[in-house]
DNA sequence: GTTTTTATTTAGGTTACCCTAAACTAATGA
DNA sequence: TCATTAGTTTAGGGTAACCTAAATAAAAAC
């Protein structure tokens, strides 16, 4: 497997392709590659076993996919611990390391790296490190998208992504805020917040708000 | 800069690309990979700035290509105090860890790893980590196959291929160990030492041992 | 139920990195 | 010095991963 095939299958994942299929025009813009490129890359992965797809529809992971991309993730989000406890990077800095240290990451030194870490049980993101507690985190959490009005929440996971970071930062959000819906604005794209530990209105953009995931309190 | 090419000049310096031209059949037999692929490589390595390249005879790095070279290794043999001291690797599993993580690492990462490692001055095969030992250490060190009959000297450092170090272990030399030539055979290919720490009579092979870098005690 | 728009695919092309077979240089040795 | 051999290069070819432009399919809008 290459770099690059691994970066399609980890997409994928974090697009949702475990359970719906996902279509070629969003890997594409998450990648920053062509459509055309995609199409001919799925067609690979299929051959491989990693993807089933569909013309015109989209690609799903087979569970063989889905295996992989899950212990990328956790190469991943080990990396960025070590980085941030040990080696004292900010938490907006991890990513990109990060994104190069789990090609390169076999899965004995992923083991022992967990060992040295201390087993933790999520990235500085918040997201789970072990394969296992990575679904239950899933059927747990919802898209802030999706949390109703009126009902208090806690942040607990950010997708890791540099712009998105930023973003969050400079609205003063962070994992673990209490934060409630108080209004969803579809034509504007807006998302308003009462965020618990300010006592702050916030505003953000729906799309922005959809790699927030939240818990109930 | 590609993993490849960056393989590339690792091995050139290896094969003491600085100061002689290293002919396309070493690097080839090196890297496993065709004179042809080589000759095509160097020429596109000559075009980025990184070798002076001379048909027919052979490739120098030129200073550019020194010092990529050298910032590599160090990454390297960062990667391998790290891997030994703190997540327990043995020193003959680490050189193909080290080999994948160090094309992963960014120079921010390398500076920080080496703090978080406390400064150490060399890796676990003994090579020097800072730049500015490197050379000090070539000047120092000579090739086993160069030490004379009957003069004592301490082994330094042992190239780190993985092949070579089972060899090593095999017949029980290890750094800081002192040794004393006591005799050479080129027709047999072999030669004779005597082991301080063990008191024992030692044979290995002279192909081999210009890959075990001695110092005068 | 057409038409228009959007998404996807096909076709054809590029660069990086690898290969083998054949041609050519340079070194060796009779 | 000339022939042989060892090493290198040229020629031609392959796959992976990208691209743009044009064709086609599906979805949306009228």
């Amino acid at each position: 497997m290459s770099p690059t095939k691994e970066d399609y299958l980890k997409i994928l994942f974090e697009l949702g392709g475990r359970t719906e299929q996902v279509p070629n025009k969003e890997i594409a813009n998450r990648l920053n590659i062509s459509p055309p490129t995609v199409t001919e890359m799925m067609n690979s992965l299929v051959k491989s076993g990693w993807v089933a797809y569909t013309p015109y529809k989209g690609s799903k992971l087979t569970r063989e996919g889905t295996e992989y991309a899950k212990k990328l993730i956790r190469k991943h989000r080990l990396w960025e611990v070590f980085l941030v406890k040990h080696l004292g990077f900010s938490i907006n800095e991890v990513h990109t390391e990060a994104e190069m240290l789990e090609h390169a990451t076999s899965t004995i030194l992923a083991d022992k790296l967990e060992h040295y870490l201390d087993y933790p049980a999520h990235c500085p993101h918040g997201g789970a490190i072990s394969v296992e507690h990575m679904d239950a985190q899933e059927v747990r959490t919802l898209h802030l998208t999706e949390a109703e009005i009126g009902v208090p929440v806690r942040i607990s996971r950010i997708v890791d992504d540099e712009k998105l970071l930023h973003y969050f930062k400079n609205h003063d959000l962070k994992i673990g805020d209490p934060v409630t819906v108080t209004d969803k604005d579809s034509g504007l794209d807006l998302l308003t917040l009462h965020h618990g530990t300010s006592n702050k209105e916030i505003q953000i953009s729906q799309t922005v708000a959809q790699y927030l995931f939240v818990e109930h309190i």
